[in-house]
DNA sequence: ACATATCCGTAATAATAGTTACGGTTTCTG
DNA sequence: CAGAAACCGTAACTATTATTACGGATATGT
């Protein structure tokens, strides 16, 4: 009961840092002004959260829970793999150029200690990646794709899907990304990568 | 005479603007920092640059502008279109994902008013496309490429080249590139381009 | 050499934000 | 229902920082 109600307190209190975070960027993010959209106090936060890079935590943390338990129910389907890339895709797109990732990524690059960046990026993509590499290990497996290492086919895919529209996004030139635009660039990114590690229509382009 | 020494005395400035930013972060960096890093006066450093946006301003198209003209004087030979991208390639990963540049986009990134951002994105990959252009096109005319909307393969070749290697690097994942790692993510997206655009079919053996 | 403009070093100003503290109120527990 | 714990609203404390100010030193132009 008392456990509910906490977790409840704890998501508005972390929409409305997203609200703060996104209204004006990380440099403009206080802790009071967190307080105040939230309607809570400054004690609230510093006893659940010990500090703000405490409080960051948890928003990458928890953002980057939610991203994970996405794609991996997208894995459990029994679809062929590159259907499944298909639909993971875009989905992971809109989840790492969205506005929460956005806002998330522009704290990792304005705290200087680099913890936050290293907590972004081990809770996201480093999380990501061997879900990723699950599914194209399977396409090979089933004689769709053809390579030798998995890391760098899943590096290739990320660079198709997501290339720079993160860094774009970061620094604000790009606008958020519509749910048409990241299917149709989830579709771009299989089919070059079918081209270029399809058995079929190209043969084995690499050695 | 006063004028040469007064250039000098900015890249001095500059350059230890450069180094508070690398040590310390956007959020570390205060003008004042820079100032005695640079053994200059406040004074000067508003006399000169208005704010503190102004100097962050100034460091963005500056260094943009060595970014093109480097590019610029590599689109000046005259070998054929592939080859200069082999040769500008890795001269532009490294100048993107570079200290410097992570840097400044570690302080676009912070800014809120996304003025550092767009001036960096205008001054950079706004500068940096239409070159690339120019080479694709003259690839296509040597019928090296094929392609119909010359954006989309500047775009696609600018994701795999420099892919996520941008915001891994600013959000402090990655380590300064080497000059290797240039070379060689280079040659694999000029390698993958003409799988994916190359008019004779891409074969398995070399040349 | 002299008069002047610029620059350095340092300090003052003013505003902001991280963090802590406290009285009053709500909520939980026994 | 009584006591305790947690929470809200607000204010205080402290540190930092963008920006301005000023006296002394340095360089410039004539």
């Amino acid at each position: 009961m008392r456990e509910e109600k906490r977790s409840l307190r704890q998501q508005q209190i972390e929409a409305a840092a997203y609200e703060v975070l996104e209204a004006k960027g990380y440099g403009g993010t206080s802790m009071q002004g967190i307080a105040k959209q939230a309607r809570a106090s400054n004690e609230t936060l510093y006893n659940w959260y010990g500090d703000k890079q405490g409080l960051f935590r948890a928003l990458v943390t928890r953002n980057a829970e939610e991203v994970r338990s996405h794609l991996e129910a997208e894995l459990q389907t029994d679809h062929d793999a590159l259907s499944i890339l298909g639909s993971l895709g875009p989905k992971l797109l809109n989840l790492l150029t969205g506005d929460r990732a956005v806002a998330l990524n522009r704290a990792a690059a304005a705290d200087s200690s680099g913890e936050l960046g290293a907590t972004l990026s081990r809770a996201g993509r480093e999380a990501v990646f061997p879900l990723l590499e699950q599914v194209l290990l399977r396409a090979r497996q089933e004689g769709h794709l053809r390579f030798e290492e998995s890391g760098a086919a899943v590096g290739l895919y990320l660079d198709l899907l997501i290339g720079d529209q993160q860094i774009r996004r970061v620094i604000g030139r790009l606008p958020a990304p519509t749910d048409e635009f990241c299917e149709a660039r989830s579709k771009r990114a299989v089919t070059h990568l079918r081209q270029l590690l399809g058995s079929q229509p190209y043969g084995d382009g690499h050695k």
